[in-house]
DNA sequence: TTGTAGGCGTTATCAT
DNA sequence: ATGATAACGCCTACAA
């Protein structure tokens, strides 16, 4: 019955309301007020007649603006990761925004691919969890004034805005509880997939830092940054040691299994044979035997404050400036430690 | 020094090429036949120039094409959903599609307000994770011959295809594995978001038929569908019974968290005092204690082949077809049975 | 209060 | 081999 061979437009709805396309265009932007209700009236009832739908295509071409903005993620397998874009999604739901989400599966190609993809689509700005390879790419953009903001890592010649967890307060939140146990011998493994990951420096760097501070020896035999699957290996050495470390601070999340899968190997008891600490909190920290205690990172105020300094910077039209915005972590306390 | 205050278009690159803008366009789309070599240099030297970017958006409303597809999972935070589009977004990106991906959060409306956005926005095809209450949607989409491929769920009323897990093999592979070890007090817990949801109603079937052939009592009592929030207190009813299961499976990861959270609790020893077998594969599934058992799904496949069958759909022009595509589930014997 | 005309940046058709 | 011209569907002055 619904012979949808021709797509529907403006102008059929014009036609069948015996109104002029602009009145019709009037109507579909709420430009409700110099209109007759009756042609109001008869607009609304063609529209619903002929089911026609706004084609966004070409309405953005003619505004050159989408009201879509681009996420692109560095590894879509983090539990951080979606947690961030559902709160980035959140707010551009309530300021009628839509976002298109990317996974760069940390690969810096795949990200310029996705960074030159969405300009092409006229996404309004991008938010990006970057590889710090791609930084004349993202001086590009900044020099082009594209609206442009980072999560998770920063970057330091590039204008743009940072949402970042306090990294050093994180370290010293771990280091702290470890030392109010009794720990004086404490370890720290981050990954490292990148050359140059803001985190991973500035997770050990507040590690470095919090055991000064407390008057603890710095042992460099207890810092490890390695790709996830030489964690257990690189943790085998440390525990052989004459003096191994009491207590290993988990960079992230996959860190953490890591270190737990070799504990489990090798038979260990946590707290006891090794305390544990992990950074992120993962969904079976309470549930593991035993509890794991983490650091938690208030993923859904970072996703907001990274959409709203996104869409202020669109709507504002200021420029981009470069000012990070640190978030405070949380210790869990439970029971690894 | 690069004055980006006007965009640069495809007539830019002609005028500096001092060639038509027709002839960039057949440049731009790969028609060199009858180019000639040097009017190729000074156009590739004019768009290398001026830094030129093609506008996807206006070649999508000139060729009524956007080489992108939507993705709406039901909800983005299960592990499953994001293998899934990791899987899609591969094949996609080896036919030179894009992905949007978009996160119902298990809401029909929100569901369908993203349906309408990814039609407005040209989406050439949809992939959706449906939340079977917007039927109606759904077969609005087919009658327009819109290309629509479910993943995880089917809806019997529409003409599309399905990418399913075999659910009923899971639930039996479970029972299977329980029986084998000699448990014959079985249990089955789901949850139950959603109405009508059909991985839940086929793995409580295969449940079912599966202790049946196995000339095993179904209890009633052994098989609920609860809200997350509520499994722990189904459950704890449940061992109070006067004989209480000696085995449960769970019919997903929230599911199976939510068991381990009550064993917990309780104090109870897994196989010992309840074995207890997941369906999806969990990321802290091997380093647990104990290891857990689990039913995982071949979501690599299943991703690639939604996405396989919605392109041919796509590019293809055949019609929508109603069928579905079953994978086998796999059992990863661990030791929580 | 509504209509007319032109253009957003690209591609397709048809000349040349 | 290359160019002129007319769409694609919508929005926005400006005119009426």
């Amino acid at each position: 019955m619904n012979s949808k061979l021709r797509t529907i437009t403006i102008s059929d709805v014009a036609e069948k309301a015996e109104v002029s396309k602009s009145t019709v265009s009037q109507y579909l932007n709420q430009r409700y007020e110099y209109m007759g209700k009756k042609t109001r009236e008869r607009i609304a009832a063609a529209i619903q007649e002929l089911d026609y739908q706004p084609n966004f295509v070409a309405r953005s071409l003619k505004q050159k603006k989408s009201t879509t903005i681009g996420v692109i993620v560095a590894n879509i397998s983090h539990e951080f990761s979606t947690q961030i874009v559902k709160s980035i999604e959140d707010y551009c739901n309530a300021s009628d925004y839509h976002i298109i989400v990317c996974n760069a599966e940390d690969d810096p190609d795949k990200e310029k691919e996705y960074i030159d993809m969405l300009r092409a689509k006229q996404m309004e700005g991008i938010i990006v969890f970057p590889t710090s390879t791609n930084i004349n790419l993202y001086l590009e953009l900044t020099m082009e004034d594209y609206p442009l903001v980072f999560v998770d890592r920063e970057v330091p010649e590039v204008n743009a805005s940072s949402i970042m967890l306090d990294n050093k307060k994180a370290a010293a939140l771990a280091v702290e509880e470890f030392i109010s146990h009794g720990f004086s011998k404490v370890g720290i493994i981050t990954n490292s997939t990148d050359n140059n990951v803001s985190p991973r420096i500035e997770r050990i760097s507040g590690f470095r830092d919090a055991l000064s501070k407390n008057s603890l020896e710095v042992c460099e035999d207890y810092i490890k940054s390695v790709e996830v699957e030489n964690v257990t290996g690189e943790l085998d050495k440390m525990m052989r040691l004459n003096e191994p470390p009491e207590a290993i601070l988990a960079g992230n999340d996959l860190v953490l299994i890591e270190i737990l899968r070799f504990v489990k190997q090798h038979k260990l008891t946590i707290p006891e044979d090794l305390a544990v600490i992990g950074i992120d909190d993962v969904s079976f920290a309470s549930i593991y035997y035993p509890e794991i205690t983490t650091i938690a990172q208030p993923t859904s105020e970072m996703g907001w404050k990274a959409a709203e300094l996104l869409l202020n910077r669109i709507k504002g039209g200021h420029e981009n400036r470069r000012d990070t915005h640190r978030f405070t972590p949380t210790l869990l306390r439970r029971s690894s430690c």
